[in-house]
RNA sequence: GGCGAGGUUGCGGAGCGGUCAAACGCAGCAGACUGUAAAUCUGUCGCCCUAGCGGCUUCGGAGGUUCGAAUCCUCCCCUCGCCA
């Protein structure tokens, strides 16, 4: 790869890189001395459960590792402690060593699926910064100075609102930038949200006679919605854990306009060859749906494997366009007396129904079928043997019916 | 500290003594359609049952007034805006 080609595989996506000119630099430089570049990227020691807007700034990671630089996935044991200032928090109650090292074992299992385990480091920043002394705090905190603080948009507006900002908030920030001194980082990587903490990182290297570091941000990536950022709590999220069929899934059910958001940042295809598909698509020679379908079978790739991706999407085929009874249902005993086997019973103890109601609902909305016949009773009982049992377009069991008396 | 505004069903947001399980929008769920769990349209969207103009529990909390309260009164808790 020429530089330019260099630059822009590991700028695609991102929305600040700053700056350019000096990434190019040390792009040559690290070409001419053959030395790789230290990325680093900062996350939370908090119990890690990654979704794909994590794996945005992990994939802008695994660029890098992929022109063969070193990156570091840094744990913020430290900083946890003090807390990314909102306002509200106060300093954290401090994890113990043993939850911080579990943490640490789940963003491995999970991160490793998109970077190479043998070529990332991982490291704490509690290992500088809990021997860094009285002297060396006040050291790094004189290099930044109260109006630089300002800078930052809620200090301002808490500064200016007189709202009270704690003194050990101005903390978090410093220790984040001296993290990049210890590391000696040439570049790091961030949400957008953490501009301002990496920028101070980078205006504190060259008082330590460290070159500054390259700042480079990536966008939030919108949820399933289309309309707010992907999060656990608002439910519009594909978790890197789930299975393959769920990942394949969700991923059909996101707009045709959101999927090219999704073809940028979570694959890793150039921005060149997603222009290309786009255009084909809107002249009609490359269909949207084929193009979603492509979009999740890559994504799915990365996360489980080829294999996997292919069978969800025949599965998916199978299920949704066609209409067919999945294969491969899981098998549930439905024993007991009479009433354990009202329809509607049945359909809130295999989770198809969040209760009765919504049980009564979904019947007189001919969602539910038995062995492939619509069921239009409320009152419906369940008769014994084997039954498939199929809510909806996406629920569906294979029964077994036992009646007991007891 | 001073002065205001408000806490309603997942979210936003009506209601301001009965016809309120509570308008409307979003999300959710289901149906139709289709190129998919896209889009669009329709329905639904507290809980329970023997399913009915049925029963029960909801409108920050606790009391009270009334035949009857989300709606009025009292106290309490919390949030937010403006001034300092």
């Amino acid at each position: 790869m020429t530089i330019d080609e260099q630059l822009a595989y590991l700028t695609k996506g991102c929305v600040d890189v700053i700056r350019r000119e000096e990434l190019r630099s040390k792009l040559e430089r690290t070409n001419r001395v053959r030395a790789p570049l230290v990325v680093k990227v900062g996350f939370d020691p908090t119990a890690p459960d990654l979704h794909l807007g994590h794996t945005v700034v992990i994939r802008k990671m695994k660029h890098f590792q992929d022109l063969g630089h070193t990156v570091v996935f840094l744990i913020g044991d430290f900083t946890g402690l003090i807390g990314d200032p909102t306002g509200r928090s106060k300093t954290r109650p401090p994890l113990s060593r043993e939850e911080i090292d579990r943490n640490a074992e789940t963003y491995k299992t999970q991160v490793f699926k998109l970077l190479d385990a043998d070529k990332t480091v991982v490291d704490f920043n509690s290992r500088w910064l809990s021997g860094l002394g009285s002297e060396g705090w006040i050291r790094l905190a004189a290099r930044y100075n109260v109006a630089q603080m300002l800078e930052r948009r809620d200090f301002r507006q808490r500064y200016d609102a007189g709202q009270p900002i704690a003194v050990h908030e101005f903390l978090y920030p410093l220790a984040q930038a001296y993290d990049s001194v210890a590391l000696n980082a040439d570049v790091e990587l961030g949400g957008t949200d953490q501009l301002f903490n990496l920028n101070v990182g980078r205006d504190i290297m060259p008082g330590y006679g460290l070159e500054a570091q390259v700042v480079m941000t990536t966008p939030l990536l919108l949820g399933l919605d289309g309309v707010e950022k992907m999060s656990k709590s608002l439910g519009n999220y594909v978790g890197v854990t789930d299975a393959p069929g769920e990942m394949f899934g969700k991923l059909m059910s996101i707009s045709d306009e959101l999927m090219w958001t999704y073809y940028e940042l979570l694959t890793d295809l150039s921005m060149h060859e997603i222009e290309g598909l786009r255009h084909r698509t809107a002249a009609g020679e490359y269909h949207p749906k084929q193009a979603k379908v492509d979009l999740a079978l890559h994504i799915v790739t990365d996360f489980h494997s080829a294999g996997a991706a292919r069978a969800a999407a025949g599965e998916f085929e199978r299920r949704f366009a066609r209409r067919e009874v999945p294969t491969n249902l899981d098998l549930v005993r439905i024993e007991g007396p009479a009433d354990d086997h009202l329809l509607r019973r049945v359909l809130v103890r295999v989770g198809a129904a969040t209760s009765m109601s919504d049980a009564t609902r979904k019947i007189e909305q001919r969602a539910v079928r038995v062995d492939g016949e619509p069921i239009t009773s409320p009152t419906y009982q369940l008769p014994p043997g084997e039954h498939v049992l199929q809510v909806g377009r996406r629920f569906a069991v294979r029964l077994h019916a036992i009646r007991s008396s007891a």
